[in-house]
DNA sequence: TCTGGGGTCCTAGGACCC
DNA sequence: TCTGGGGTCCTAGGACCC
């Protein structure tokens, strides 16, 4: 019966049941999902033991915003999203740690938990850096699902200390709802199920509409209009009515509310565009800052497209001036290239980035942002063609591997292109409340003293 | 003084073709 | 005065997600 349902999961023998007989099958398919809670801040209190029960805030780059906080920082009236000089104040009075964003601490850390949920259930999918999808197809028939569910969030716990909230229904979206009861509800123990159609109405008229996964403040605020302030009341509309006002996303949305499932995450994920972008840690009007700068980033880009075994045929590079500073000239602008053969090779690809810096520079201004882009991605590294104008191509590929290579072991930056600088210059980017790299860093390891 | 980064999908509308 | 019609492809912009 396992089997059945896993070959109708991947063929498209699913989709031509779905209206039929599948119906009756997907009375019985649960999916959870499992979020991990305020994830950054939760990482860093697995390193800062100190900090149980104190309000905790993570900064995204150059400490620009708030981007993930503990339900204690919550509580203190910080969002999520707010710029950390506004909140300063309160952050100093009431005594909230502060860390710059790690992001090489919390992938490290994400694997970690994926892998313990991937020991629970057999077919899981990553959806974001702290929330995995886990389909429960076939074990409902043996097992109490909310148990099994209890016991990974605790296994979770037990091994990497990180707080973790399942919500289990028959659509993704309805997941998601659940999720937040077993988060806001001590009395779930991290998990909650959505099962029968009374529990299904009931959690959509205790939720927010705004709380609903797919739902963003416009649909919020073009829902509200029409007179709907509930999940449930909009669960409750005609599906021509909704299909009349709205698109295929909030139609799909309301059908998830419904219990009919049609979101479908799970295909094979190959980026189609890689970006790298940054604000500067300081404004710059030199050419060669913009230009070293893009390097960086154009290199970190071709490291993510070989470490999904593709060649980028088109490149565009972007800058801009700081948008807050009204008092200065304000510019910004894009141009592309592209490639007469797909390429993956850094020295190619920063070339390339560097022709596109000299024809967007403009003298005068104090630029705040550049960025990276490839796009056009196909699958392949190697692309050793008839006509091929580079030559040597791929020794040119080996040698990014093997920069790729030695990265990967000895730590970011350890070789590159000369084009990207050194790493003191003031466009790069501030960290000034940084975690060390505990788990990807021999040189940064935690030292215990006994 | 200080204001994030990286994605996806969908749709409307323009350009172009026959 | 009335100013083809149907199709494809591309792109910009909107909306959403974490």
């Amino acid at each position: 019966m396992l089997k059945l349902f896993y070959v109708l999961r991947f063929s498209k023998l699913y989709l031509s049941l779905h209206s039929g007989s599948r119906l009756i099958l997907s009375l019985r398919i649960m999916v959870a999902l499992a979020d991990c809670n305020s994830f950054f801040a939760s990482v860093e209190k697995v390193f800062h033991p100190g900090l149980k029960g104190r309000p905790v805030c993570v900064l995204s780059s150059n400490d620009g915003n708030i981007v993930a906080l503990t339900p204690e920082a919550k509580a203190l009236g910080i969002k999520r999203g707010a710029p950390f000089f506004e909140v300063k104040g309160v952050i100093e009075k009431n005594n909230v740690a502060v860390f710059s964003g790690n992001i090489m601490l919390y992938a490290a850390m994400s694997k970690r938990v994926q892998s313990i949920m991937r020991r629970t259930v057999a077919h899981t999918e990553a959806y974001s850096i702290d929330e995995q999808f886990l389909y429960l197809d076939g074990y409902e028939q043996h097992h109490d699902l909310v148990k099994i569910m209890r016991d990974m969030v605790e296994q979770i716990a037990l091994w990497t200390d990180i707080p973790v909230s399942v919500g289990i229904a028959r659509t993704k979206t309805l997941a998601k709802v659940a999720s937040k009861f077993a988060k806001k509800y001590k009395g779930y123990q991290g998990v909650c199920m959505i099962e029968s159609d009374s529990q299904r109405r009931k959690a959509l008229s205790m939720s927010g509409l705004d709380d609903i996964w797919g739902i963003g403040p416009r649909t919020f605020a073009r829902l509200n209009s029409l007179g709907i302030v509930n999940p449930l009341q909009f669960a409750d509309m005609r599906g021509d009515w909704v299909q009349r006002h709205f698109h295929k996303p909030e139609y799909q949305t309301w059908l998830e509310l419904n219990g009919q499932p049609c979101i479908d995450t799970s295909e094979i994920i190959r980026r189609q565009t890689i970006t790298t972008s940054r604000s500067f840690g300081k404004m710059t009007d030199s050419k060669e800052q913009l230009k070293a700068s893009v390097a960086t980033f154009a290199a970190s880009c071709c490291n993510t497209l070989r470490s999904q075994n593709s060649a980028a045929g088109c490149i565009s590079v972007f800058v801009c001036s700081n948008r807050f500073r009204e008092d200065l000239p304000q510019y910004g602008n894009i141009a592309s290239l592209n490639f007469s053969i797909p390429s993956a090779d850094t020295i190619e690809i920063t070339k390339a980035a560097m022709e596109l810096v000299d024809k967007i520079y403009r003298p005068g201004i104090l630029f705040k942002k550049s960025g990276v882009i490839l796009s056009q991605l196909v699958p392949g590294c190697l692309h050793n063609v008839l006509f091929d104008t580079v030559s040597r191509r791929n020794e040119r590929i080996e040698l990014s591997r093997a920069m790729d290579m030695m990265n990967h072991k000895y730590g970011v930056q350890t070789v590159g292109l000369a084009a990207s600088g050194t790493k003191d210059e003031e466009w790069r980017t501030r960290k000034d409340h940084l975690t060390p790299n505990y788990l990807t860093d021999i040189d940064q390891i935690m030292t215990i003293n006994i």
